[in-house]
DNA sequence: TAATTATAACTAAACGGTTAGTTAACACTA
DNA sequence: TAGTGTTAACTAACCGTTTAGTTATAATTA
């Protein structure tokens, strides 16, 4: 409602100043000092009783901070995009912290356009999944940089060593795999992966994937095609049906004995043509997934694959922030927090 | 940064008052008047080339109105409930509104919590995903009431007819699977919904779509099992070796050519269970979920589903909240709006 | 030419808090 | 008894906008 209850108004019942009440009613620590108990009873009881609730935006002006967090994401990128955010607005709250969302279709203009937004609102940090913009350059963080407190969830490509960061180790979830499979017993392994080729360059994630890939055959004193990196590489992202058409000609022309996906979606895909080829899973060809997704315990047969631990991650990318942000660690030394996946293993190896 | 840019800065450079700046600065409509051309050039040209960004703080204390919507949503309720979300964010941008989500676990208390908050940030309106909660009763609604505006995304149960909403037809969408089911020639439909018996009651969803059930197979002159309805209540939501066991089950004894599952969660299980009994779908049993969820298309077969179309529906709930917001529909004649979901035929029937 | 209207600016007063600095009363110490 | 410290309050100024009301100037009308 319009007419709200005011710290006066309690004032004026309670027979003393407003900056009193103040004190009583504002949680910020150390604040509390000099103010009787009977008189601070006698203020909590009159605000309970008016249901008074602080005027934010007030508290924002005068006091410099506002208890929010912006988080700039892009949904497109990923199928848990959200799970993140579901995962910082819990860790979030319970600081008293609350998010808003800028979601910006890695489009440049809207990055920028929801900084400046974020500043305008005087949020007291900010979390940027940096993964999910390969767009993300030097500039784009340098306006981020304006803003008060920013916070990376995973590792800026940009990185120069001064930002924050807290990144999950991609490259050693897909390493874990191929490690899996060869003791499993199995040599022919094929990493699929048809991305979209990015006007920005590789996403970090992709990138990375392929590094652990490639590090784990060499690992096992396996060989993999050389030019494994580039092979699937498209213009847009590819459509389901196009997936299915290359994960046949891939599985009838290699004809491997394993198939690390991507991502779990695409694993999927993959079971799909396996399927159609009358072929059997795990019998004939291993196959796996990256990302843990609901539907993957579901799959037929339930899907082995990597899971990012989005609660734990996203829980340490906002502690570390409000920690930064309440000054509860040194502000001007960087936090480079790298976390390791874990393995599922199921059915499909 | 602490040192804002402000309009008195701006002001001073320009060599007019800073109620001048806020005319030509402010984007509040008809505000404009009054400012020469060249004068409002010449703020304009200083205001980009100082990188003004307004206070919203500010604004907000002084004017009343925060461009800011909150959004009470129950994330474990659904696995869609962050699409909608989503999908509010991107239409509430179009107005240059921003969303703070509430994430509360059908807890009153948190509800009441998160009310207070977006009450205390002086949100301009709320949208409260009614579905997610059986517990919204009168009283929270009252709490509710107290805000500004306010926006169901589907018909709360306690709805008097003063609530504004936004609601998709779940019972229809499960009587267009059974009709779809009967054309098929499928006679021995059955429904399975193995939820978890809320304290509260039953999800409004829930029982919208049993009632859909009933009135699909009449309609088709079928008969279904009288108890359908409570027929798989448990008391906590059963995990998937719970519910492939029940399907199972149900299988061997009732012997069904087709099965409507309450969702695509519960469709996924149901295929893996004709899959251990060594039938086929749709041979010997056709499948249906409900909620075209990502992976539905990628299950083996595709999966037939029904879906409610969130980008739309999320665009209705926005568009109509922000328009009784800006007052361009008539504030104290409640909306009131049904929207049909769309039925997605795949190869499971 | 005097009266009226329109334009383009201005000043002053909120909005509801926070922060810094001050004061009165009282108790303790030297 | 004068000086010092502590407690519990107070007053005044400020945060960056918006809104309402006012004024000086120029343009139009009677």
């Amino acid at each position: 409602m319009s007419n709200q209850v005011r710290l006066v108004d309690i004032a004026k019942l309670a027979g003393v100043s407003k900056v009193t009440v103040a004190k009583v009613l504002n949680p910020s620590p150390g604040n509390r000092t000099n103010v009787s108990e009977t008189t601070a009873s006698r203020i909590n009881q009159i605000a309970a009783e008016l249901n008074y609730r602080p005027n934010l935006a007030a508290r924002q002006l005068a006091g410099g901070w506002s208890k929010m967090l912006g988080i700039l994401i892009d949904a497109g990128s990923s199928p848990n995009e959200f799970q993140r955010v579901s995962h910082s607005v819990r860790a979030a709250e319970q600081y008293g912290y609350r998010l808003t969302i800028g979601e910006c279709h890695n489009d440049l203009k809207n990055i920028r356009a929801y900084l400046n937004d974020f500043a305008s609102r005087g949020v007291d940090g900010v979390i940027i999944h940096a993964n999910s913009f390969p767009s993300l350059n030097a500039d784009i963080v340098k306006t981020a940089g304006q803003l008060k407190q920013v916070m990376y969830y995973d590792q800026p490509i940009c990185d120069d060593g001064t930002l924050d960061f807290v990144h999950v180790d991609f490259g050693g979830g897909v390493r874990m795999l191929v490690e899996h499979m060869h003791m499993r017993g199995r040599r022919k392994i094929i990493y699929f992966a048809p991305y979209p080729r990015s006007p920005y360059g590789k996403f970090r994630s992709q990138s990375e994937r392929e590094r652990g890939f490639a590090e784990g055959m060499s690992a096992c004193g396996l060989k993999f095609a050389p030019d494994f990196a580039g092979r699937f590489l498209y213009d847009r992202m590819p459509v389901p049906t196009e997936i299915i058409k290359l994960a046949m000609d891939l599985i009838r022309q290699d004809k491997p004995d394993a198939i690390i996906a991507r991502n779990d979606e695409c694993a999927a895909i993959v079971l799909h043509a396996i399927n159609k080829l009358g072929m059997r899973c795990p019998d004939d060809i291993a196959v796996a997934g990256y990302d843990n997704l609901a539907f993957s315990e579901y799959t037929i047969p339930p899907l082995t694959t990597v899971d990012n631990e989005l609660a734990e991650l996203s829980k340490l990318v906002v502690d570390n922030l409000i920690a930064k942000i309440e000054k509860k660690i040194p502000v001007d030394q960087p936090v480079r927090i790298y976390r390791t996946p874990k393995l599922i293993i199921r059915e499909t190896t």
